[in-house]
DNA sequence: TCAATAAATAATGTATACATTTATGCACTA
DNA sequence: TAGTGCATAAATGTATACATTATTTATTGA
């Protein structure tokens, strides 16, 4: 691994950990002394950034570490919503492959066994293990690259804020997963039936609902 | 205006153009020699590109120029579909402002005039030009700049492709543009009335019809 | 005291030198 | 002849020096 490609993971890490708050400027030198590197790197690892929507630049001017407000979260679901959407159309419309239903059903199957038990042993970041495995499936196998480097982009702006958040898992609201489940269910039903529409209709309201919780929960946090 | 900017867009140009072919290696030396510029912006504009998606690029490999297909063109086509009919759809629910209203209508009726007149005597160039603006002022006004920056993204390989076309305005088909002049004003119509299902459909089919020419008509050139 | 301007300082942009990795070609061997 | 391995060449990655632009500070004049 380059050295430029850790400074891109580096900073990334430190905006989102708020080593460098958002607001504030971010010069090539402070970057620079703060991974201990040379210029050109940070030059490149700063201009990725900004192309991630991370950071903000003109020419000639520094760099500024981009504040994300609820509405942009708000907003980057609603994208999400739509192409995660676009997705599920495609691949019922396409048809899914034995391997992939299976993969699918793995997913669904190990969701309905996790909420089964007790409040106490819930495996929290097995579920969201398997939450992003059934998504990235559905995304990858609707086979359009835009679509899918659409959704990353789209995918950076919650994602971001959400590792701000440490204990995120803290209190896990039962009847929400459990809608959850239910929305892979139904999915999963409407994909392996072909209904493009109802698949489609299904997790847009799927990703609009969590959407509305991430906002709903960084409304009462600071 | 910067070395490094004007970099990029000389090898998106020189890409698009086909100054350097699909599917073949551009090393940072040969783009050196072709603008007369050294390294240093030269890696920046490169690297630029492949997050663009112009070029596929892994570490300590040269950038290949990425082949675009006709399957790419189309699959776009489908997620600038759903991003801009959300784009409808929320500014529906956000209402138009006076403002925007008339942009928009001054939109339609520039173009019932263009379509008003006799064929030879059609002016394509301004037809795109008010095409592209209410286009762009329906994403704007959506207020939403992830999804703004993912229908940029999504624009950039059918234009690619459509740039490529020299003599595209050859012979405009009028049946096709007069549906796509009465898409416009009912777009607005819904736009203006607050009915979001309804623009967001309109916008959707709109633009997948778009594609699906553009799509026949690269089948048949080569 | 304030405004305007000029100098100084610090930042970004660019070129180039050096380091490291990958690709190429040739000899040698099985 | 095919294939391995080493030596060489060439490309990318990194650091640094230099150039240009922006910002800050200082100074002068009203």
């Amino acid at each position: 691994m380059t050295v430029t490609e850790k400074a891109i993971e580096a900073l990334r890490a430190a905006i989102v950990e708020g080593v460098f708050q958002a607001g504030n400027h971010l010069t090539e030198k402070a970057a620079c002394e703060y991974l201990k590197i040379s210029r050109t790197p940070v030059r490149e690892a700063l201009r990725a950034l900004a192309q991630e929507g991370l950071l903000s630049h003109e020419p000639q001017r520094h760099y500024i570490i981009r504040p994300v407000s609820l509405k942009d979260v708000a907003e980057a679901y609603q994208v999400r919503a739509v192409l995660e959407g676009l997705a599920c159309h495609t691949l019922a419309l396409k048809g899914l492959r034995k391997t992939t239903q299976k993969r699918l059903q793995e997913c669904v199957d190990l969701g309905s066994e996790l909420l089964s038990g007790t409040v106490d042993s819930f495996n929290h970041s097995k579920w969201r293990e398997m939450n992003v495995r059934f998504h990235n499936i559905i995304l990858e196998k609707a086979e359009n690259s835009t679509l899918v480097s659409a959704a990353r982009y789209a995918e950076k702006v919650p994602l971001a804020t959400m590792s701000v958040i440490a204990d995120w898992s803290a209190e896990p609201n039962f009847n929400l997963l459990n809608m959850a489940q239910t929305d892979h269910h139904y999915i999963l039903l409407s994909l392996r039936e072909g209904d493009a529409a109802r698949a489609e209709a299904r997790m847009r309201e799927h990703i609009l609902v969590a959407g509305g919780l991430v906002q709903e929960r960084l409304a009462h946090d600071p």
